[in-house]
DNA sequence: TCATTAATCGCAC
DNA sequence: GTGCGATTAATGA
C-alpha cells in the first residue's frame, strides 16, 4: 500500500528481533518517549527495549499471564479485550502507534486480567517492568507524562462503563462508529481500520445480529455506507446529532 | 478457481 | 432485543 507498510514488513521477524529502532530517531510522536526526547536519557529507553513483530491475528498478551512489563505500539493497530463468563468477549479499547498496552497491572505482581491482539502487523516496543522503574525514577517528566495518561484512561473507561448501561444498541454502535473514527480516521472514504462485525459488537456490548440490523439501518437512512467489511461514514455532524441528544461526552 | 470465513436475513422466542 | 440456522458474499491460498 504505502511506504510505511512496506517497512514494516521488513520488520516482520519474529520475536526478539535485534534490529531495535532508535528511540531518538523513531518518528513516532505520538509516544510518550518520543514526546520526551528533550531527556538526555532517552538514549537509554532504545537500550532497555525489546522489540516484538506481531502478525496480524497474533495474540501477544493472554489474560492470566504474569504481568512483567509494558507495551508501546511502534507501529500497528492492536485490540485489547476481557473474556466474560460464557467465553463473549468485550473489547476494552482499541490501540494504535503510540499506545500502551498492559498498563493496568503494571508494576504489580498480578497477572493480566486482558489479552491483546494484533488486527494488523504490527511492532511493539517492550519494556521488562524492572527496566522501566528505572528509568521512571530518574525522569519526572516521563513519569508525569505516565501519569496523565493514567488518569486519561481512567476516565475513558469510566465513561464507556455509562455507555453500556445506559445508552440503547443504536446509539452504543454509532458511539462506537464515532470513536473509531476519531481514533483511527478515515483513508479513501472508508474507516482506516478494518474491523469484523463482531468486533463492532464486542466494543459496542451486543451481538454480531444487533451490529449488522443497525448497520442496514444506518445505510437505508444515508447515514453510512459499506463494503465488504470496510465501513464509510457519510456525515459525522448528524450521527454525533443522534447521542448528543442524551448529553454524553465519551472517547474523549 | 475452490474452500474457507464472514456477512446477512428470516424467524422463533 | 436476542439467538439460531440457512443463504449469500467476500476473502485468500
Amino acid at each position: 500500500m504505502n511506504r510505511i507498510t512496506t517497512h514494516t514488513d521488513k520488520l516482520k521477524v519474529g520475536i526478539n528481533s535485534s534490529s531495535n529502532t532508535n528511540c531518538i530517531t523513531c518518528s513516532n510522536t505520538n509516544c510518550l518517549i518520543n514526546r520526551n526526547t528533550a531527556s538526555k536519557q532517552i538514549a537509554i529507553f532504545s537500550e532497555e527495549k525489546t522489540q516484538i513483530a506481531c502478525k496480524k491475528g497474533q495474540q501477544f498478551i493472554i489474560e492470566g499471564a504474569p504481568v512483567n512489563g509494558l507495551f508501546f505500539i511502534l507501529k500497528g493497530k492492536v485490540k485489547v479485550f476481557r473474556t466474560g463468563i460464557n467465553g463473549k468477549e468485550q473489547i476494552v479499547r482499541f490501540a494504535k502507534d503510540g499506545d500502551i498496552i498492559g498498563h493496568r497491572g503494571f508494576g504489580t505482581d498480578e497477572y493480566y486480567s486482558i489479552g491483546a491482539m494484533a488486527l494488523e502487523n504490527t511492532v511493539l516496543c517492550y519494556f521488562s517492568g524492572k527496566k522501566l522503574q528505572n528509568i521512571l525514577k530518574n525522569n519526572a517528566s516521563f513519569a508525569y507524562d505516565l501519569m496523565l495518561f493514567y488518569a486519561n484512561e481512567l476516565n475513558k473507561s469510566e465513561a464507556k462503563v455509562k455507555s453500556i448501561s445506559q445508552m440503547t444498541v443504536r446509539e452504543r454502535i454509532i458511539d462506537s462508529l464515532l470513536y473509531i473514527h476519531t481514533k483511527f480516521n478515515t483513508l479513501n472514504g472508508f474507516l482506516h481500520i478494518v474491523l469484523t462485525r463482531k468486533e463492532y459488537a464486542d466494543f459496542a456490548g451486543t451481538t454480531e445480529e444487533q451490529v449488522i440490523r443497525i448497520f442496514s439501518s444506518l445505510k437505508k437512512e444515508k447515514l453510512i455506507h459499506t463494503k465488504g467489511k470496510k465501513i464509510g461514514i457519510n456525515d459525522i455532524g448528524l450521527l454525533k446529532k443522534e447521542i448528543s441528544a442524551h448529553n454524553f461526552y465519551l472517547h474523549l
